[in-house]
DNA sequence: TATTGTTATACTCTATAACTATA
DNA sequence: TATAGTTATAGAGTATAACAATA
């Protein structure tokens, strides 16, 4: 593959990788009805709970506008709970179910495989090794 | 950052990458009133003279119908040349005219220092690893 | 019968602006 | 005056289907 001006840009790479890795998982995931982004919200929450929708959205790097519309279709599912804070109403606390945890595990146990041939390329050192930079990458664009 | 199940995803990181980088190349480029992914365009145009515009767009990961437009408004402003093939006249071969490889470099000046963050945080060795390793993901997930 | 380029169309993802209720 | 959540809206990016010209 000739990059031509863009030979050591990250940029295009990962537009290519988050494409096709989209694509995908919104293959996988079509069944279950979710919006997209539910995944991913639901193992932030998981990893993080008692969470705002607002510090959701920032962790997961999506407006909040967005977060509402995901919120509301698993609330609704029962697979999370959307609690008024009773120290500051303003927020909302989110939590996930029994249910929600349930499925997440599910869901992911499915989605993971999308990256296997990755794995299966890489190997498992070199697979940390990236997601050790990648990571790198994130925070140096905050 | 705490991920929960995506602990070792690449997926997560690739959008969170792809958005942030993406949303700074539209700012920069939008002087400049072109399609989007014109640059790309016309870097891979510039590394692959004469390709047809289904050869550019399987090599930036388009659409041959997203291809079309951009490739419009790169001959109206004379930035590349579509000549239609002598030896298979369904083919257009694109190249790119002086004044497109002036303003790709331009551009491209432009748009490459938004990489710079990434540059500084990882050093030059480790930005050539992460090139490297992004190129076999790229390549195991075709 | 297959392929290149094209047109028309639609959908996914995401953001911004303006509002409300609370602080 | 500021913040959390919400509603409404718009735009960027990309894909699919159907077609004409050519192979």
């Amino acid at each position: 593959m000739n990059w031509g001006v863009f030979e050591k840009s990250i940029g295009p790479r990962a537009r290519l990788i988050h494409n096709a890795l989209s694509a995908r998982s919104i293959a996988v995931s079509a069944p279950y009805e979710l919006p997209t982004g539910s995944l991913t919200v639901m193992a932030l929450i998981d990893a993080n709970p008692g969470s705002s929708q607002a510090e959701l959205a920032g962790l997961a790097g999506l407006a909040t506008p967005s977060m509402v519309g995901i919120i509301d279709e698993l609330e609704k599912r029962e697979l999370v709970t959307r609690i008024r804070s009773s120290t500051d109403r303003r927020r909302n606390d989110i939590a996930l179910t029994d249910k929600g945890h349930e499925l997440m595990t599910a869901l992911f146990a499915e989605v993971s495989r999308i990256e296997d041939p990755i794995k299966d390329a890489l190997g498992a050192k070199d697979l940390k090794l990236l997601v050790d930079l990648l990571d790198r990458v994130v925070a140096s664009l905050k």
